[in-house]
RNA sequence: GCCCAUGUGGCGGAAUUGGUAGACGCAGCAGACUCAAAAUCUGCCAUUCGCAAGGGUGUGAAGGUUCGAUUCCUUUCGUGGGCACCA
């Protein structure tokens, strides 16, 4: 009897299917485990090796949790709404509803040969009306709500009506407009397009203008991404900013509770940096500048108030509105010179390079409101309008980008750290104490911080000001494939529809090109746009719109009523581990973090964080393989070898593949000379002649492992090793790779080994020969200690999601029992339960037939049945310790555990290889660490 | 430029708290079984000196702390990832 992997496969994922064995209900005497997977993009490349590594992590865990007496949610779906559905529409003109359905069913023909423990029922899908209705009733809620800052969380717009009524804005400052402020009569006082203009300034979702990337020859917004150098990626057109009408999220108001909540979760340290990074709170002043021969005023923001008698020079934005009204006659043409270059620079330019110092002086002077000195003001493109107030002090001794500034354009520097600074480079220290300063004179420049901030707000010219990097979540798409807004434009107001006409549905498209005016395809269709009522919005929402709460409905999927029963969300609580890569660092998982709490904060769940834990797998980079070719006047030669890569700076660099495909994208053959010979390969260009060498035609390939991507010809797919080899073996082989959290290159030369781990198993129970070999006999000391030390280890391994080194501890266990000549049932039947997470259809095989009573994959366990492991087996009364000589290993001694000291300094002095290296002289020291190891100090 | 991660045999990796570096697997080499192949089994497998016994060196590099460092500290180099020059 042999291992029939395939059959035994089939067998058990289809009993699997008919039993709905891992379906799970939300009515459960046992304590509940929620593991969640990121949910997939469903592209038209399916799935490839990449994808599964969290997949079968999560499901190994689900598993081993499951065995381990929880009730475990482990749901999967689909986020399938997005851009690269749409794109493929606009070059086919298939409809995305068509080609989403046909690439989510072979996603899950995929999956489903993995042998995962998914409960499909809760599937959920995000472009389905059945999902979508609820993005548009959340939307809507978070649409009826502001931002309390006294009580620090989301309420209705109900309350805030009734604030304003009584008191106006004087205890609720605008987010939106800085510059709003009105009593509660002045209040009751405006219209009601007025009065709903400043809501929409309240709102946590709110429409309002702002930049985008507009393309006028493909009269479409492109995202940052689809732009190139200031051109259109497609077809090279020029871009410009132009100011649109766009809907956004108002997660700035959460900036701190997105903080203070990295606390209670847990993220590495690193996911947790990026996340503050990205929120960036800083602590600092704002500050106001009187400006010669104008009554305007400079407002700048800075960290460092204490270095305030350093300022030799201010910048501000390009955008700033202050340019045009302070820049002297003299200046203009400089000015409007410098403007326009700058407007020539796409962001991506303007903040990318560092090394090219530009900048324009404004003839302009502001005066240091301490000393009465002049400070120029200047105008460079490296100050953003956006962050703080668009305008910066130049302390050129204290900041590096401040310093080449000044010694670019000659500005004198003043030194106000003395021998701090050497004149060469700032130095950014907080601890120089402070000359040329003032009031501030003798201060360690941490404390002048509190001190000048003091002054400041008592001379009443500035005040202290938290400022954050985030912004508000830019949230409309001039797309087709994402879900409609539920707003209708009446004179101007968006009226939010009713929950009870939602879903609004997307309506059927025939094309998929922009709409006039850059408005999106959904403009096209007048007929749904025009109602009665208004004119619906036509812009769709973000792909993030989905996913920021699809973890909630995976709890209750079919409830019509509600986007999730309450009593269903306190049941499963939050998610205890999510596994994903971390490439969302800073999208995705700070946004359903935001969705999170105002669902908290409005009262519709139970918990203000959506993620207890979380994993983040490493990516899996395919091989690829260049080639370069060199250019030599006007006709190429073919280089001899790619290490002259780096030397030569002509080199034309190929991908391999790029010709060697056939048309189902498979490689034809596995090497360049195979390729070339059998006619499968052109020269990359046709004057290019092969080098040979000996007569022989050649070239040099160079391995370079990047992101698996259908384009790159790197891609392996997972039909073919499970075909091959099972899914049993493809599980383990993804986790013996290497950790879950590290990125790796794909090889798929190691997967022999797995699968001849798990023949070896099997030939435990049967051989090929004698047929059945496992008996009833009674264990020996020797073969439980065996077993009760791999129960210890997979349990610690698999814990600690450390599934590489699992995977390597069945196989010493599997090799020992084979040394063994063990094949009892009383041994082997605990190993099948420890292996039935990781290799599930040979484990539930095996079980079958020995007759074991529960399956370790069944559904019928009504609590724990995972093996416990027995300490008593494993005690040891004596240990070979390393005994080492000045930290070198000289030996091995056995020690009985409970040795003493001086048991082992006797010990020590009367064994020969020491008595040789102590050479009759008397050792310092004799170090003995109990369990570990004993060190002769000569 | 800034932030984060990472560097161990021919390869993937192990060493969980500072305590025998290289577990486990791949590849390779030698052998057994076989008419042969596959499968399976046995042995070797960081490097260097040595017939051997036994030494020397070795976790990117250089220092340091320690009886003892892949692990902790400092400096430095390489690689990968992220970024919104954020004042």
């Amino acid at each position: 009897m042999e291992y029939d992997f395939k059959k035994i496969e089939a067998d058990w994922q289809n009993r699997w299917k008919e039993n709905n064995t891992y379906k799970v209900s939300n009515d459960s005497s046992k304590p509940k485990f929620y593991v969640l997977d990121m949910f997939p993009y469903p592209s038209g490349a399916g799935l490839h090796v990449g994808h599964p590594l969290g997949y079968i992590a999560s499901d190994i865990y689900s598993r081993y949790k499951r065995l381990k007496g929880f009730n475990v949610l482990h749901p999967m779906g689909y986020d399938s709404f997005g851009l690269p559905a749409e794109q493929y529409a606009l070059e086919t003109g298939q409809h995305p509803a068509v080609t989403t359905e046909k690439n989510i069913a072979t996603f899950r023909s995929q999956l489903d040969k993995i042998g995962f423990s998914y409960d499909w029922s809760r599937e959920v899908s995000t472009s389905d009306p059945a999902y979508y209705k609820w993005t548009q009733w959340i939307f809507l809620q978070i649409f009826d709500s502001w931002y309390n800052r006294i009580t620090g969380k989301a309420e209705r717009i109900s309350v805030l009506l009734e604030i304003f009524d009584n008191d106006g804005t004087v205890n609720h400052p605008c987010p939106g407009d800085k510059t709003l402020n009105f009593s509660a009569a002045e209040w009751n006082e405006f219209d009601e397009q007025k009065k709903q203009e400043i809501l929409m300034d309240y709102r946590l979702t709110f429409s309002s203008y702002g930049e985008v990337n507009w393309c006028e020859a493909l009269g479409t917004v492109l995202a940052n991404d689809e732009v190139v150098n200031g051109l259109s990626e497609r077809g090279g057109y020029p871009v410009e900013k132009k100011k649109m009408r766009q809907w956004y999220l108002r997660i700035t108001e959460y900036a701190d509770r997105l903080l203070s909540g990295l606390e209670t979760v847990e993220f590495s340290e690193a996911m947790k940096e990026m996340q503050r990074n990205w929120i960036g709170k800083s602590q600092g002043a704002e500050m106001d500048f009187a400006i010669t021969d104008s009554d305007q005023v400079l407002r700048v923001y800075t960290t460092r108030p204490d270095t305030i008698f350093g300022v030799d020079f201010m910048v501000v934005a390009p955008e700033h509105e202050l340019v045009e009204l302070i820049t002297t006659s003299e200046e203009k043409n400089a000015v409007e010179t410098y403007l326009t270059y700058v407007k020539s620079r796409s962001e991506r330019e303007r903040l990318s390079e560092v090394k090219q110092i530009t900048g324009c002086f404004t003839g302009a002077y502001a005066i240091n409101p301490f000393d009465g000195r002049q400070i120029p003001i200047w105008i460079a493109e490296y100050v953003l309008a956006g962050y703080g107030t668009g305008a910066i002090m130049g302390v050129p001794c204290g900041d590096q980008r401040d310093f080449l500034f000044a010694k670019y354009f000659n500005i004198p520097i003043t030194n106000i750290i003395g021998e701090y600074f050497n004149g060469e480079e700032a130095n950014p220290t907080k601890d120089a104490q402070l000359e040329n300063s003032g009031f501030l004179n003798g201060l360690l420049m941490k404390d002048a911080i509190t001190v000048a901030n003091d002054k400041i707000e008592s001379m009443g010219i500035g005040k202290r000001q938290v400022n954050y990097k985030m912004r508000d979540a830019g949230f409309s798409r001039q797309r087709y494939w994402g879900e409609p807004f539920p707003i209708l434009w009446t004179d101007g107001i968006a009226v939010p529809l009713d929950a009870a006409e939602l879903p609004l549905e997307l309506p059927h498209a025939e094309k998929y090109g922009p709409g006039p005016n850059g408005e999106g395809p959904l403009a096209n269709m007048s007929d749904w746009t025009n109602t009665p009522a208004g004119r619906r919005e036509t812009s769709t929402m973000p792909g993030y719109a989905g996913s920021s709460w699809y973890f909630l409905r995976y709890m209750d999927p079919h409830n019509s009523q509600n986007f999730c029963d309450r009593s269903a969300s306190d049941y499963w609580g939050q998610v205890d581990i999510y596994i994903g890569g971390t490439e969302h660092a800073v999208g995705h998982l700070l946004y359903s973090r935001m969705w999170t709490k105002v669902l908290y904060d409005l009262g519709f769940i139970g918990h203000d964080e959506p993620f207890k834990k979380l994993v983040n797998q490493g990516m899996i980079t395919g091989k690829s393989y260049f080639f370069n070719v060199a250019e030599s006047g006007n006709s190429a030669a073919v280089i001899s070898s790619y290490e002259k890569e780096t030397s030569n700076g002509s080199l034309l660099r190929f991908r391999y593949g790029h010709k060697c495909v056939d048309s189902t994208g498979k490689l034809l053959r596995k090497t360049l000379e195979e390729n070339v010979a059998a006619g499968g390969v052109e020269a990359p260009a046709a004057s290019i002649n092969w080098l040979a060498k000996d007569g022989e035609e050649y070239i040099y390939l160079k391995e370079e492992s990047e992101k698996m991507s259908k384009s790159k010809y790197n891609v392996d797919n997972p039909d073919e090793l499970c075909e091959k080899y099972g899914a049993d073996t493809f599980r383990m082989y993804e986790m013996f790779l290497g950790p879950v959290e590290a990125s790796k290159p794909w090889d798929t030369k190691g997967i022999e080994g797995v699968h001849r781990f798990l023949r070896k198993l099997w030939r435990l129970f049967f051989d090929e020969m004698k047929g059945k070999v496992w008996n009833d006999e009674a264990p020996t000391q020797a073969e439980l200690k065996v077993l009760h030390r791999t129960i210890k280890k997979i349990e610690e391994d698999t814990e600690r999601f450390s599934f590489n080194t699992a995977v390597s501890t069945f196989m010493i266990c599997v090799n020992e029992l084979a040394d063994l000549k063990c094949h009892k049932k009383q041994i082997l039947e605990p190993l099948l339960f420890l292996l039935s997470p990781y290799a599930p259809h040979i484990s539930a095989e095996l079980c079958k037939l020995i007759g074991v009573a529960v399956s370790p994959v069944g559904e019928d366990a009504t609590k724990s049945i995972y093996p416990v492991y027995d300490p008593a087996l494993l005690v040891e009364s004596s240990k070979d310790y390393p005994v080492s000589i000045n930290g070198k290993v000289r030996t091995n001694l056995n020690i009985a555990l409970d040795a003493t000291q001086q048991d082992v300094e006797q010990l020590i002095l009367e064994n020969e290889v020491i008595k040789k290296w102590l050479d009759g002289k008397a050792p310092k020291k004799i170090i003995y660490v109990k369990n570990k190891m004993v060190n002769v100090v000569i």
